[in-house]
DNA sequence: TAAGCTATGTGATATTTGTCACTGTTTCGT
DNA sequence: ACGAAACAGTGACAAATATCACATAGCTTA
């Protein structure tokens, strides 16, 4: 049980909480591309990323989505923890983006700590306020930036997650995060190719 | 004094919160227009309102703006006490909507009540939750609505603010809000005066 | 009262992004 | 091995929004 424990690497989650989250919670495994909270469903869970990450995105009736946001290993979804304090449906689909080890803990123990334990309190707060700048940024790309910067800044931002120049992504994933067309990625890509800033090949896109 | 604290509506906050945010605070009177918190300043005080509205923005270097979200009555600014907490600069710029009277808390008692007063917490947090919906709102609207649909969303927001179907608001104001040009949002104005819709004439504007 | 400033309306054009249609290549499944 | 599906690239055109220039009307100030 301290081995498991052990694999909680959250920054300010002192021991007892650990065991809590070990005790409480399941871990499960999941593939890119599983999605792992629907929008318009009901949140029973809050996921906590061991290892890899998920995305959190927006999406419209008529299919068409943006990317909100990553969730990397240590963090959680405050999106869900918001829909299950309020007993409301999930306003964003969370989906995996690497693949992940993610402990899922009951939403209720997720609610009931915030009062019990000021180191759980502590780290919602936090990653309450991590992802308001991140949604700050989403709304100042999308008011000041023309799509090309955009396309650029989402790949840097795919580099940092998973640590490699290499991103293993479609243009199609890419127009869909940007709630763009897959066209005008392609082509926007091909001119970064002619210009010398990536290299390109079928589902990757290397940083040069 | 007990005069004073019953200033506070503010669901959920005890009356020995109330003392304190009494005991701590100034009271001060802006007029609307007045900037209240200037990006990239550093944050010495939470405004509470009191009576009246705030709007928060966000601004380019170019002097482009969006409108992020209104605070109402009873309500803070979450941006100033995120900024309060990481000792950073403000992000957001803070401007009076209507003539507003507003209670200024020094940002370190803000933060140290956080644990002290359950109460104080609860009522951060919620309107943290709230804060977070309306920015998934504004990006929203930014990725899947239209300029016209946007505008009118905005006008409806006015008209819910306060409580007026007439709106004292210039066709510039709008397109800062929306961050368009002024001669989209003339033109649409017009459009839905043609519509029947609204009613139009300088710096106000009558919802039908 | 008149000048100056602000707000609004409009025409024309430019820019950016989106859509449609299609082709070619690569990968996957049977 | 072959056909289907997915992915990528490209041309042409459409739609939405932005920009520029200018005129007119309303309001403020001297």
């Amino acid at each position: 049980m301290i081995n498991d424990s052990a694999k909680i690497s959250i920054p300010n989650i002192d021991n007892e909480m650990k065991q809590q989250l070990m005790e409480s919670g399941t871990i499960k495994n999941f593939k890119a591309g599983d999605v792992i909270l629907q929008e318009n469903s009901y949140i029973k869970t809050l996921p906590i990323v061991l290892q890899g990450s998920l995305k959190v995105l927006r999406e419209e009736e008529d299919g068409k989505e943006i990317l909100l946001y990553y969730i990397k290993a240590g963090e959680t979804c405050v999106m869900s923890f918001l829909g299950g304090i309020s007993n409301d449906k999930s306003k964003v689909k969370a989906v995996v983006e690497e693949d992940s080890e993610i402990l899922l803990i009951p939403i209720h123990n997720a609610q009931d700590w915030v009062s019990k334990y000021p180191s759980w309190c502590d780290f919602i707060f936090k990653l309450y306020h991590k992802r308001f700048e991140e949604l700050l940024s989403v709304v100042n790309a999308m008011a000041f930036q023309k799509i090309d910067q955009r396309i650029v800044e989402l790949l840097q931002k795919k580099q940092q997650l998973t640590g490699s120049k290499e991103i293993n992504v479609t243009h199609q994933q890419l127009a869909d995060e940007l709630g763009t067309a897959r066209e005008v990625v392609s082509r926007l890509l091909k001119q970064l190719e002619r210009e010398k800033k990536i290299a390109l090949s079928r589902n990757k896109i290397t940083i040069l």
